[in-house]
DNA sequence: ACCGCGCTGAAAATACCTTTCAGACATGAG
DNA sequence: CTCATGTCTGAAAGGTATTTTCAGCGCGGT
């Protein structure tokens, strides 16, 4: 490859494969070239998505050239031929393509395609946990989990969408040997309150901090002497009286499509998966064990064929 | 390209040549894959740029394995051949040197610090948002989404963690004034599935993709002439048999404290709502005052006070 | 008009990618 | 234990895509 040269006119290879700035280089260039190099390269330039797609011959029709001009064109720009510049074509059109995106996520609309709602609400979320992680109080879930893990009995309250959030937790404190129970029905749940006594953990879930169905049981369970953990999105709501120790979930920017209870969902869900390791990692010795005998048992529901 | 076929065991193509969601797609696809489509899998994915400038027989050698290989894993994570695969590792790679953020999140251990715990939690539930937007199949959720606008009747079967999706999704459609049902007792399920008709809905929730008793339920649907659905993290899985339009859920990176049952969540809960949104926004007519009206309901059940 | 020079694309040569195929290996049945 | 069956695998054959070669052509100078 290296022998017999002839039109191999290399270039002193002053220039490393450039990566992005294509575009300059083209017009930097541009004199050198020859006519049909020139529309090659204007065209490459213009549209380097576009051009990835396409073999040599395919570019070559497309710009009314020839395959040979092609590569020397290739050459010129710095790549040792069209292959590699295919794939910086390709890199390119990807950065393109993200940094173009910075979606400033608006609201999600009726009339967005589904695309935009994916990516929209896929956004929104990441955010939701970001600010999520990034406003929780380590200190107070550090207590949570203290709490949690030495406790003979605990009551989860929540309501509507947070009560998936609490047989979410509770779901998860079984699977590790704890006695967790969640509760939707307020009186059983005041019923239940009744009997918590000092090791005993009750733990409240509501966005709005004011959902009465909920604090009730709390306060309940606080007054008989138990230790008390809100989650909420208001952290001087009436349910921080009857709280000791308070995890904030974040509240994400709300639309109508997606009103806030609605919202709330993926902040408290990343709360209680904290809460969950903690208690996991300072129960390690029964919770490993634990862990992996449900997904033993777990496995025989499954069709073992494939 | 595509008359002498042999082992062109083409898929029906249900997957559009991923853009981005390569590492979540050698995820998802690994356990269908051999062995040494395993090693060549798991080097592209941990070394886009590196392997982008190899050519199969580089690439073949790098693995230990052979070009033919190298061209099946291509095949199977959705490209026509490598050379498009390479092409993706390409433009993967400058994505990856734009975004700047190697974020590599090691896997939460024993003795993690809570800080630690709260961060790396946040940080894989975003990554698995991201991958699950990525790796959605836009065509299959239009589908999923008109058919469940137009439903007359629509049932949701899901067990464990996933009947906590299965009944937020219901929640949602009810809100909008659907007729939806959730279902984890597996009889009942049945019992129900019989009576499904032509425009009935049916939806199983399953990350393994072999719950017996949610497939159960969806088979018979399916059998009964109704849409069926499938959201699962294995598109491979046996459910596939029975849906009329599958969709995937990304499979986090899972360890020991966070087993991939419990953290495919995040991804079902994506899916869910974008169908929720979808669907709302198909029956805004009826869907946004339905939404208002149950926000007022719910302010009765709040304290006033504050 | 004629000459020389370098641009250009058709076609040959090569590199790369894809397909085929037969042996190696695993798995389950008898 | 042995065989039958099916799957996985890489070597090599078979195709495409890319690169190189080379003869023709247009253009400017004399």
């Amino acid at each position: 490859m290296s022998s017999g040269v002839k039109e191999t006119f290399s270039r002193p290879a002053p220039a490393p494969p450039a990566p992005a700035a294509l575009a300059a280089k083209v017009r930097t260039l541009a004199p050198t070239m020859t006519r049909s190099m020139q529309r090659v390269a204007e065209t490459v330039a213009s549209d380097p998505a576009g051009c990835a797609a396409l073999t040599v011959t395919g570019l070559a029709e497309r710009t009314g050239t020839s395959e040979a001009t092609v590569v020397r064109t290739s050459r010129l720009l710095g790549y040792p031929g069209y292959r590699d510049l295919r794939l910086a074509l390709a890199a390119l059109a990807a950065q393109q393509a993200t940094g173009s995106a910075p979606a400033v996520t608006a609201d999600i609309a009726v009339d967005d395609s589904l695309v935009d709602v994916v990516t929209k609400l896929a956004q929104e979320e990441q955010q939701c946990l970001a600010d999520t992680a990034a406003a929780l109080d380590v200190t107070q879930l550090e207590a949570a989990v203290a709490a949690l893990a030495a406790a003979r009995r605990i009551d989860v309250y929540g309501i509507g969408a947070s009560n998936l959030v609490a047989q979410d937790l509770v779901q998860k404190l079984l699977r590790i040997g704890l006695i967790a129970h969640a509760h939707s029905d307020p009186h059983l749940a005041v019923t239940n309150a009744v009997q918590m006594r000092g090791r005993d953990v009750a733990i409240a879930i509501t966005h709005s901090g004011r959902t009465t169905d909920v604090i009730e049981p709390l306060r309940v369970a606080f007054d008989h002497g138990a230790t008390t953990i809100a989650i909420t999105g208001r952290p001087d709501g009436e349910i921080a009286a009857y709280a000791d120790h308070i995890l904030t979930t974040s509240t994400a920017r709300e639309s109508e499509l997606r009103p806030a209870a609605m919202s709330s969902r993926t902040s408290q869900l990343l709360v209680v998966d904290c809460l969950f390791i903690g208690v996991a990692q300072r129960t390690y010795e029964t919770a490993a064990p634990a862990l992996s005998a449900s997904y033993e048992a777990l496995a025989h529901r499954h069709n073992p064929r494939h």
